[in-house]
RNA sequence: GUCCCGUUCGUCUAGAGGCCUAGGACACCGCCCUUUCACGGCGGCAACACGGGUUCGAAUCCCGUACGGGAUGCCA
């Protein structure tokens, strides 16, 4: 049998870290099997419905290079068959209307608290007689859950579940309006689309009881189930808008890398041994829903960015470039220009060893592509003080005699003046360099900047420092 | 309230009855490298929720307690 799974979400706006592990595991377990991942948006709820919600949703997956198997499918285009098999249910007298109102309901579920039991609708419309039927009210209809009994899901993450069937209710399949209901309709696109394995948060271990009693009236095989502990903020709860970004469009524009945000989804709730660093291929190749933990984990911030600071050293220049463009596009408030491209990626294997973010890495490549004159930073200001102006002074005098204009050359030449007039201390002559050619007190080698910057670069910004020293 | 699920360093986790003096990673601390900040290297701190069983032996199996999470919608 071929592995069949499916990611699918409900529009609601924005793709929730958690929604996108959902997919991620999916997606590998599908392709570990070589089967199909099918992209099904639950939009059955007309109400919240939006199609700006599922472009942010295909944005995120496409970001997260994580694809699907044939079109995007809409559940509430697949309205009439849902409703088609409640009918066919009520007919088989396996289902039935019921007029209850929602003031009735209510009393029912407080009553039923104050009694202790599941606060759970009490059937009085299952064995009533159709003349009984109150005019001018459209019913729901209900599905005849079993009274007696057990309810049993194997799970592949949390094994065997078991439920008596006395704490199962009546649950509705069609609405008052005629619309069928997410418990309805997800049975019967599951089974329609051929799909043999649900992965999803272990919010969903409830609803499988009762869309698996669909499935026993239907006569239809139940798919395989596996509901894996949901992602928690850092402080346990769950993981909501007052702990930080938790949307994966977020995540991208604070600049982490696709890869990183697989690898740390992946290893969220799911481990192979002591490996850390996972590349795709390797993980399809590991992949198995035995390596699913069972309880809830913390979302890490830190480790996520540890692991990206890994991928950014390990990118190709070139596409790192593509990734971190836009980043440094915006700071600069215009397109970067071709000299300030090749510089960019001539300092890059540096650059990407020191960031853990693209947002980091673009605040360091800045200075590259800058127009002299800029605005230094308070460090920097502090640094270029009048006391360093001669100090300037000789460093230019020095770097115009040279032709040779390399990081060694500079280095030496730096050297030289440290012996003479700073003890040998290179750093007393280096961090004002750095912060006349930068703006800022961190940076990458400045040696290799200034090479990369070029000697009329370089002795342009030096002018621009004596002015403001002298 | 009721039902379901869970509980190993601060965090993610390894662990399938003896391999555990409980391993790795992130974070943190210290040292080294060093022109700054990082990177890197080395070292350190740090956990089996609690109580009962079962067993020659339990982090691992069973029961209870506590705590945490989820569900309890004509939402998905």
């Amino acid at each position: 049998m071929s592995v069949v799974t499916r990611f699918p979400p409900s529009p609601t706006g924005f793709m929730h870290i958690g929604n996108a592990r959902t997919a991620l595991f999916n997606w590998l377990y599908a392709k570990h099997h070589g089967g199909k991942m099918l992209f099904r948006i639950e939009d059955t709820d007309r109400a919240r419905h939006s199609e700006e919600a599922v472009t942010a949703i295909i944005n995120s997956l496409k970001w997260l290079e994580l694809d699907w198997d044939g079109d995007v499918v809409s559940q509430f285009s697949n309205s009439n068959r849902h409703v088609e098999i409640a009918e066919q249910l009520l007919h088989e007298g396996k289902a039935y209307r019921c007029y209850c109102t929602e003031d009735e309901l209510r009393e029912m579920r407080e009553t039923a608290k104050k009694e202790g039991r599941s606060t759970f609708y009490d059937r009085r419309w299952r064995d009533r007689p159709e003349s009984d039927e109150p005019q001018g009210i459209e019913p729901v209809i209900r599905i005849k859950a079993p009274l007696e009994g057990e309810t049993v899901i194997e799970d592949s993450v949390q094994g065997t579940v078991r439920v008596d069937n006395k704490e199962l209710d009546d649950f509705i399949l069609l609405r008052s309006d005629g619309t069928p209901t997410y418990m309805l309709s997800v049975v019967v696109d599951d089974h329609d689309m051929g799909v043999t394995h649900v992965l999803r948060g272990d919010d969903h271990l409830n609803n499988a009881f009762r869309q698996k009693i669909i499935f026993d009236a239907m006569g239809w095989d139940v798919p395989v189930y596996g509901h894996m502990p949901l992602i928690h903020g850092p402080d346990g709860g769950k993981f909501s808008k007052r702990h930080g970004a938790t949307s994966v469009e977020e995540y991208r524009d604070m600049g982490y890398l696709p890869e990183a945000m697989r690898n740390y989804l992946l290893r969220l709730g799911w481990a192979h041994g002591n490996d850390e660093i996972i590349s795709t291929d390797q993980a399809i190749e590991w992949f198995d829903v035995k390596g699913i933990g069972k309880s809830p984990s913390r979302f890490d911030f830190k480790k996520l960015d540890s692991l990206n600071g890994h991928y950014i050293a390990h990118a190709d220049n070139e596409r790192l470039y593509s990734f971190v463009q836009p980043f440094i596009e915006r700071r600069l408030d215009t397109e970067i220009s071709e000299t300030g491209h090749k510089r960019i990626m001539l300092c890059m294997d540096e650059l990407k060893k020191r960031a853990k973010t693209l947002l980091q890495l673009a605040d360091e490549a800045l200075f590259l592509v800058k127009e002299a004159p800029f605005s230094y930073d308070e460090k920097a200001k502090a640094l270029l003080d009048h006391d360093t102006h001669t100090l300037l002074m000789r460093i230019k005098g020095s770097l115009e005699t040279l032709n040779d204009f390399t990081h060694v050359t500079i280095q030496d030449v730096c050297k030289e003046i440290a012996n003479d007039e700073m003890e040998g201390k290179l750093g007393k002559v280096a961090m004002p360099l750095r912060a006349a050619l930068t703006g800022t007190t961190v940076s990458p080698s400045i040696f290799h900047a200034a090479e990369i910057l070029g000697k009329d670069e370089v002795l342009k910004r030096i002018d621009i420092a004596l002015e403001r020293t002298g």
